[in-house]
DNA sequence: CTGAAAGCGCTAACAC
DNA sequence: GTGTTAGCGCTTTCAG
């Protein structure tokens, strides 16, 4: 906590100036030898490290990413989450950034970017789970500021994302379904707004479709991000006079929640009824049943789009990159043919 | 993303120096109202915003706190811990903080720290997880560098921590199953160099002394954070000769394991065995049966550890406040009386 | 090869 | 009340 030495005094001691110092140390060529090796040992003997904030406020620019999170965002409760957090971070550390998390509060999305902005305090963002409409996409897209989506937005919109193909997966998964002889499938999602249930829900229309099937009203629910939401609305299906006999739940908490509602009708899920979730979190394969669910390399999604954002911060990323990824469907125990009444 | 404003700018306008600008903008008494209200409004209407950095190196702080995070952390994909996050994001924004999450490599993190330090960019840290003996914690106090924990060590250190009363909870857990009619109490613990797990322990044994019960050897199960470590150690519990009628488990994903281990076993838990858990995870009264589990204001203790940080931070927090708080126990259906047999 | 000097944007003594 | 001046620590022209 003492004073920490500077460029002056590694000067001082070498008996140059604080310029040759700068140069020797970042390895510019026109230094002598000599001279760059004494700098560098000394430099190193008095435990010289740069001051950050002086090199940021020169170079213009924080050496930060941000991301901004609701405070109590839901479903950012997830291992999911943690797991693409720890991505980006991981990522960040190894380039050299820093990663400035920030929470904020219902409706303050923008502001809390905007001043993050205004402060240069960040130079670019990360932005999870994107709505069809997204305020804040469009905001850092008027203000030209650099950032990288995990997601995309209804429209034509050019920035740079990776996404998921929830659409592509969700057919594989309606085949599936289909081949084990499910004809009435029902649905759980969350939000529209959501691009991601969007375009899922999207998949299992058009996975639907090619067997001649269709999602009724009735067989489609929209619940909250959680169990509880699963459990809901799963009963209310099983309250229908004409029952489901699978249901597609957008992610895995959904699942438990239908999958628990299941158990106290005592249907036996993997034989009575079929669910399936997404995401895979770690609970998935040691729930009972274990889960058929839909597998996505979360972290590796991080480190990606962490280190788009760095290339783009840098110029380095001309073009806005946008990358789909597939999924892939994870099978376990949770479907089965449906029963033969 | 063209030149920003600068206080500069501003004075040029109103013509004044900027001395008289920053002066205003920081509503001293020594500038005219006039001037200052001027001033405001100038700099209102040219969208000034200070330059965070300048403004930081000036001060020589960052206002930043930082946490270090192992990459892939046993246990730090828990809801448990986003909450914790989400409470000290919360917090540092009211109070004008950023928050740095830093993750770092197994074996890497005083690294990280020091890294952290050296380059001024934070302010202090706050440490999650605590080890009985810990490296984090005596680097900090001997960098006499600003930091708070959540959680003790071993032996007498003085530095501010926020803790729960692990003990004191486990005796009150101990009461319940002893009333219950328990007298053959396990525990599945993740490692015991987790101060939590020491704690927690002790409490077990303190309420089992009470009452003249002992934790035999083999009823003491070690094994990792997760679902899989709850499930081979719950299985290894199973096998033995004199199986115990309830398991205590250190944490709610333990629990679950431990649950599916005897769900396979076809073991009812809450008839045939109790099972408990602690942290009372948002899926824990969702689970089957619903978890009963010891809860802690998991968002709020992220708070208040944040608050004392940035107290601490700037020099308003004198002593090294301890705080021992006291986690209330959720009693819900995964426990009940032993069977007789 | 090296150093003087300017400047990044802001704050704060210290005059006037 | 207000302005001058001197930094905070670092990088980078631009002259030698």
């Amino acid at each position: 906590m003492d004073r920490l030495v500077t460029i002056k005094d590694v000067a001082k001691r070498v008996g140059k100036s604080i310029t040759t110092v700068s140069r020797a140390l970042h390895g510019y060529e026109d230094v002598s030898p000599e001279t760059r090796k004494l700098v560098r040992q000394v430099a190193d003997e008095m435990g010289y490290r740069p001051n950050i904030m002086a090199q940021r406020l020169q170079k213009q620019s924080s050496d930060t990413i941000g991301i901004v999170l609701p405070n109590f965002g839901p479903g950012l409760m997830e291992p999911f989450f943690n797991q693409f957090l720890a991505g980006i971070g991981n990522k960040a550390s190894d380039l050299g950034f820093d990663l400035l998390v920030t929470y904020a509060k219902e409706g303050k999305e923008i502001d809390a970017y905007r001043k993050l902005i205004e402060g240069r305090r960040v130079d670019g963002f990360l932005l999870v789970r994107t709505l069809c409409e997204d305020d804040r996409v469009k905001f850092l897209c008027d203000e030209k500021f650099p950032f990288v989506a995990f997601g995309r937005v209804q429209g034509e919109m050019c920035f740079p994302y990776v996404d998921e193909d929830g659409a592509w997966v969700m057919e594989q998964l309606v085949e599936y379904l289909v081949s084990l002889g499910h004809k009435k499938i029902a649905v759980i999602s969350p939000t529209r707004k959501l691009m991601s249930a969007t375009e899922r829900l999207r998949g299992v229309m058009t996975g639907l479709k090619k067997h001649g099937l269709t999602l009724p009203d009735h067989y489609l629910r929209t619940g909250s991000f959680d169990q509880k939401g699963g459990y809901q609305e799963a009963n209310h299906l099983f309250d229908l006079s004409d029952p489901p006999t699978a249901i597609i739940t957008f992610n895995d908490m959904l699942a438990f929640g239908a999958i628990n509602a299941a158990k106290e009708r005592h249907l036996k899920v993997g034989r009575d009824i079929s669910i399936t979730g997404f995401n895979d979190i770690p609970i998935a394969r040691h729930f009972r049943p274990p889960l058929t669910t839909v597998f996505q390399p979360t972290f590796e999604i991080g480190e990606q789009v962490c280190e788009m954002l760095i290339q783009k911060v840098n110029g380095q990323l001309l073009e806005d990159t946008q990358i789909l990824l597939r999924p892939t469907l994870v099978i376990r125990e949770s479907c089965s043919a449906p029963k033969t009444e």
